[in-house]
DNA sequence: ACCATGGGAGCAG
DNA sequence: CTGCTCCCATGGT
């Protein structure tokens, strides 16, 4: 098991490799992570990322080992269906797959490889939704980086992080 | 129990 | 009719 550090332009990626197949990756790595990763970063890993950022809209192969349920495969399939520079919502992808919304949400919060499984094309009917485990903050900022940066237009309700609502207030703020 | 939701009801302008 | 608030059904972990 490697790891290393990778520099792009919405901040430091953190990458978990096996062999030559990509595990796991570091949207926001800490600071243990930062010390651990030390290793080399042989082309494999960093061509297709590096390339990701300059044209996003080409295929970004990365080879990837992604663990789940059988229902969270089923859900990351999906996803890799969303072609770059547009969204769906979770209710859609729930539709879809005859499931609920929020067990889609759920799905997309266990990805352990934004990016190669796009959930950041993954937004509310009404607000961006969540990314990386957060629904504020640093991370959703980032949403909004990636999804300008593959060509969606932010408007209305994908301007903001999440419509404020009582029912988020009383379960616990940011 | 917990959730990265959605749709509907009720209410004020 | 629009734009708030609640309020709860929902399906997977």
């Amino acid at each position: 098991m490697s790891s290393a550090l990778v520099e792009t332009p919405c901040g430091p990626l953190g990458v978990v490799w096996d062999r030559d197949l990509v595990t796991r990756i570091e949207l926001d790595p800490t600071p243990a992570f930062m010390q651990d990763a030390t290793g080399p970063r042989p082309d494999w890993l960093l061509q297709p990322i590096l390339n990701y950022f300059e044209r996003p809209c080409a295929r970004l192969e990365l080879p990837v080992h992604v663990q789940g349920t059988a229902f969270q495969q089923r859900v990351w399939a999906e996803l890799r269906q969303i072609p770059c520079g547009q969204t769906r919502t979770y209710g859609a992808i729930a539709r879809q797959l005859g499931t609920s919304p929020r067990a889609v949400g759920q799905a997309c919060r266990a990805n352990p490889c934004p990016l190669v499984i796009p959930c950041h094309r993954v937004v509310a009917v009404s607000g961006l939704g969540g990314f990386a485990g957060d629904l504020h903050g640093r991370k959703l900022a980032m949403k909004r980086w990636l999804l300008k940066h593959e060509g969606v237009v932010l408007d209305g309700s994908l301007v903001a992080d999440r419509p404020g609502s009582r029912d988020d207030r009383s379960r616990g703020g940011p």
